[in-house]
DNA sequence: TTATTTGATACCAATTTAGTATCAGTTAAT
DNA sequence: ATTAACTGATACTAAATTGGTATCAAATAA
């Protein structure tokens, strides 16, 4: 089971890339290559995280794009929200063949309880903090 | 995202049904149609439980399947390894590029935490804790 | 005017997920 | 002994998701 995907990890790198370089445009393709990651592929991260917001971008020679929100603004579990859909653990797993009525469905609780869990722990995860950490580790 | 896919989510439903019947045989067939899985498919799952030594069958006629383990010593965690692999964040999030070297990665240690906390917390989760929630629900 | 860069899309391949089909072998019951 | 009801094993297929590539138009700095 892996919890995150491509999508959602390389937008993580892109955006400690423009965090730790923030006020200035840094191009895809910088990004591309600091971070290794396949060009094409970032680019469209890039233009869904312009859609929702993230970061903004600047067309044209020295163009590029920029942190629009503040880093610890942004967690994963939005990030994995755009790129792999709102959490959820399955459709509705206790159907009426067992519980009879899906209202009064117990069993759905503890599902949904991990749920949260999941989604708030994965929301302590800023790029914010992340950009931090990596700092800390640098000095060393 | 999805957390648990087809594969568990109907594990657990036939898990929970053989935790009801303790004690006898219950044929897939009557599984597949109490628990509205498709008959094919759960015959797989069953199978691939076998394996793993949570469940016994008997062939032939009125042959079927049975728990093996205690349903309180099934956990969703187990279950989640045996369908979906086990629970990883991902591959190695952060690579040369950004932390220089692999084995001094502090970030991974954010992600290593949060896989622990997920998993733990399916690990509470057990077939025998199911079914007791699920016949004190189905009481009231 | 040209090189650089984003915007927008369309496309493709590999993998995973979900589901179906088939046939051989086992067993209970008549 | 035969038959119906089962499991064991395995092969196959379709759809969705994931990961990655390619192309062309438009914008902008030098």
């Amino acid at each position: 089971m892996k919890v995150l995907t491509k999508n959602t990890d390389y937008a993580i790198r892109a955006l400690l890339a423009l965090a730790a370089e923030k006020g200035s445009y840094l191009s895809a393709k910088a990004i591309a290559s600091g971070q290794d990651i396949p060009y094409q592929f970032l680019r469209r991260l890039l233009q869904e995280m312009i859609r929702h917001n993230l970061i903004v971008s600047k067309e044209g020679a020295r163009g590029g794009f920029m942190l629009e929100k503040d880093p610890d603004a942004i967690t994963v579990t939005q990030l994995i929200e755009i790129f792999q859909g709102k959490v959820q653990v399955s459709e509705c797993m206790f159907r009426k063949q067992i519980c009879g009525n899906r209202s009064r469905c117990v069993l759905r609780h503890e599902i949904m309880r991990i749920e949260q869990v999941v989604q708030s722990e994965f929301e302590k995860v800023t790029i914010g903090k992340l950009l931090r950490d990596l700092e800390a580790a640098n000095r060393k």
